[in-house]
DNA sequence: AAGTGGTCTAGACCACCGA
DNA sequence: CGGTGGTCTAGACCACTTT
């Protein structure tokens, strides 16, 4: 946190906590809260719909306006509930990549992740260009399982450059792997491109997930890359679609300041 | 077109397309192109990010660095090459809500829409509450078939509200529905919630899209609401999974007003 | 009328990176 | 060093909505 927005961002942040707690539901008006953090009203501005879009505040305009905390149910998606979803699948939230046991936490269901192989591996070419390095240096390769609620719901190949994160092994095992990226290596992951295609599952995934081979799943390839342009890790995840709804939700332009 | 940042990005992707015409590749200092523009240099910069949210142009920061205009190869997404994918699948692009036969035109496929039915109807309860209406208010709901490349690629079912969108069935057949919208009602999707989920086709789905009954599909819900936050349509969309990749890329806040 | 968020401006300074 | 995009500021005015 060394710039001025994201230090904005942490502050709205624990703001609203202290607020929350204390029974309040609205924020003081923008030009006073800029004041009282010491920065411009832009600043303030870009902040505010940055946690916007986390769903942690609205805002509200007209004289009796202003920004206001949600107090979400914040488990479900805002509009879930009227789907007509008779299921009990579980939410894979596209608009947040990282963080499968936040994203399961906040839908009360419980997580867990098996390790099934870490090693260093010689990557195919695709790999390689993938994470635009020689197909002769070697790769961090990490397999894993997820279980929601103690039954299979995902499996997740990793690749990473070993060359950029040293001993990465060492940190065995990875659990949040964005986490431990930032912590040791200080790279953050800025952007991301992802393939969703349905396939039917083969006989060793099939087994380690423990469904019939041939069931549908999602396959779901993802590359995503630094503030630089630079990759960080390319991935295919298996997921099944029996136990598994996307959630997307967008929004286009105003002409202000947002984010996603 | 009626502010001034709307105007900056209808100006800029004109000058898009003249330097390419004339084989430009890099735009004018940002300082100069809103000069030219007649606005600020903060403005100019919030247009410059929408077109380049649009895969548009790409910016490089340094001394050698600008605005330049991707000479993409447009069809596909950037990286798409990259991914190991011998399939020939038609790309369902997340990021663009609007515009499937846009984003088959784009791929260099042919499109093409069969209407089924238009009709006004009473709602299901759940399909009155996602439009904000009253169960006795009337519905116009519009049952489409996609074809792409002659072949049948999607069935869409939507939903909007008669009352706030009267004589909707007058305009039909009804091809570019959100222009429609836009056009005859002054009304434009501001933002969206999409829930995919991956289903077998039951017999009469099947049967219209020509495909084999217990076929995996995926199943699309999604509303969309217009500035005021106010529902503008809800919809089911099914998707053929074995034509089909779902494309979605994605970036994190750095500081500066970006677009989705 | 008055207070709120929403947009725009002009200018300053910083961060980056080739000339 | 110097030109580029990236961030921040202070202030003005607009649009909206309740008082």
């Amino acid at each position: 946190m060394s710039t001025p927005w994201a230090e904005v961002i942490t502050a709205l942040r624990a703001l609203v906590d202290d607020f929350t707690t204390n029974g309040v539901e609205k924020l003081p008006p923008e030009r006073d809260l800029a004041a009282s953090l010491g920065v411009s009203r832009g600043t303030l501005r870009r902040a505010l719909a940055h946690v916007e879009g986390e769903g942690v505040i609205y805002r509200v305009r007209g004289r009796a306006g202003g920004s206001f905390i949600k107090q979400v149910v914040e488990s479900a998606p805002i509009h879930s509930a009227m789907f007509e979803l008779r299921s009990n699948k579980l939410i894979r939230d596209l608009n947040h990549v990282a963080g499968v046991p936040q994203m399961l936490a906040r839908q009360g269901r419980s997580a867990r992740t098996e390790i099934i192989a870490e090693s260093l591996e010689q990557p195919t070419g695709s790999i390689a260009r993938l994470l635009g390095i020689g197909s002769g240096e070697p790769v961090v390769s990490l397999l894993r399982l997820r279980y929601a609620d103690e039954e299979t719901w995902s499996l997740e190949r990793i690749y990473l450059s070993a060359e950029r994160f040293p001993n990465l092994l060492d940190l065995s095992p990875i659990e949040a792997l964005y986490q431990e990226l930032e912590r040791h290596y200080g790279v953050s992951v800025h952007s991301f491109e992802e393939h969703i295609e349905v396939n039917p599952a083969d006989a060793r995934v099939a087994g380690l997930l423990g469904i019939h081979k041939g069931a549908p799943l999602y396959a779901m390839r993802r590359v995503s890359w630094d503030e630089n342009g630079d990759p960080v890790e390319t991935s295919v995840d298996f997921f099944r679609t029996d136990r598994t709804r996307l959630r997307l939700a967008g929004w286009f332009d105003s002409g202000d300041p947002r984010t996603s």
